[in-house]
DNA sequence: TGACATAGTGTACATATTTTCACTATATTT
DNA sequence: AAATATAGTGAAAATATGTACACTATGTCA
């Protein structure tokens, strides 16, 4: 298989996965700016050929796809999408991942976790971070860890409280900043237990 | 949904699990002994306004069922995992959802789509809705509709424009409401040319 | 170099498919 | 009895789609 008749092997299966028909010539031919559908039909042809499509005679938009190519595109859609558990709350000295706390799933494209990273998501109180575009009710996507680097926005735990805020850290001097005027920098000495759960890596919303 | 209808979408449903590409109107017909073609379009026309099924205009063989009809047959679809396309630009004149415009594709819940809507993604340039956490870069996710209510976030294209904005419609006196206060409200007037191509769902942010 | 496979254009044509219109028929509801 | 929803016919026009042919271009292989 050349590298177009690949290119136009995994158009169609995304073709079909979003529309839920195959595409017609001139459509396949749109998309590669192939301007003759006579260009398209010798691409299709050796992908019938070779084994990875089939068509109908007599009828249009008829394409479909071999199990040899479903096999081919498999193993990229299993790894394509990932759930990650949406937790409710996380209280501290417990496990943030414990069963219990678990509210909910978000589904994320896989290609965002990269190696053994932890996701999860977390549903957002409160207002002090509305300047950073990060409001009441969102679901915010936390990468598990317990460092941070300056101007991080965090979900950190301070004395039995989870809290969204930016991370500094200036001469040893910590401060959780909020995105909103209206609200103080809080500051965090050694009498605070205090710990970082995660970095905030993306963020969700949805209106109703 | 009658009982002839439900045969039908049920046929509809065992063709395309059986060819992998819906069925053209002759050969619904020639299964149930219509022997004209509007007979089965009448049908396809009723089970289109109950929503259980979708097609779209300019293409033939285009039906596929919804999320309603699915839940109907019992039929689970692999995974709850759905793609959705993120478009790059959209043009005045042309469908939202030509090929060309694809830039990449969006994984989200497939709970999120409700029957027969179409999503897609739109990456978000300026600042005018920041005040709604909206940010330059974000994707916001558009269900596709040419209309909008009070309030709506929506898209629209105002004379060539593609633009992120509130709508608001009093008096049929039509204003884009942008949701930050260094910008004013637009109005539309019947000089513009103006048209909604969908409302604001959703919003996904990623941080680097 | 010549033969060959891949890739694309442009036109014309044949066929498949959907849309539209006028008309009929049968139940059910008001 | 009249109105309404469902179901169907037949023919036409409009559009979408696939096929065929002659031609060009480019890279690879022997």
């Amino acid at each position: 298989m050349t590298e177009r008749q690949e290119d136009i092997l995994k158009f169609i299966n995304d073709f079909i996965n979003r529309n839920g028909f195959p595409p017609s010539y001139r459509e396949i031919g749109n998309h590669f700016n192939i301007k003759s559908t006579f260009g398209v039909k010798r691409h299709l042809d050796a992908l019938i050929k070779k084994g990875f499509i089939q068509m109908s005679d007599k009828s249009n938009r008829s394409i479909s796809l071999t199990d040899k190519s479903y096999s081919l595109f498999d193993r990229v859609r299993e790894t394509n999408a990932t759930e990650i558990p949406i937790l409710g709350r996380v209280a501290a000295g417990y496990p943030v991942f414990a069963e219990e706390n678990i509210e909910g799933t978000l589904v994320i494209d896989s290609s965002l976790i990269r190696g053994s990273e932890k996701l999860f998501g977390l549903k957002v109180r409160g207002d002090s971070m509305i300047e950073d575009g990060i409001f009441e009710g969102d679901t915010v996507i936390v990468k598990s860890q317990n460092k941070a680097m300056n101007n991080d926005i965090i979900i950190a735990m301070l004395d039995n409280d989870t809290t969204v805020k930016r991370y500094r850290n200036t001469n040893s001097k910590i401060e959780l900043i909020p995105a909103n005027k209206n609200y103080q920098p809080i500051p965090v000495s050694s009498k605070n237990d205090f710990s970082i759960i995660g970095k905030v890596v993306g963020v969700y919303r949805l209106y109703n």
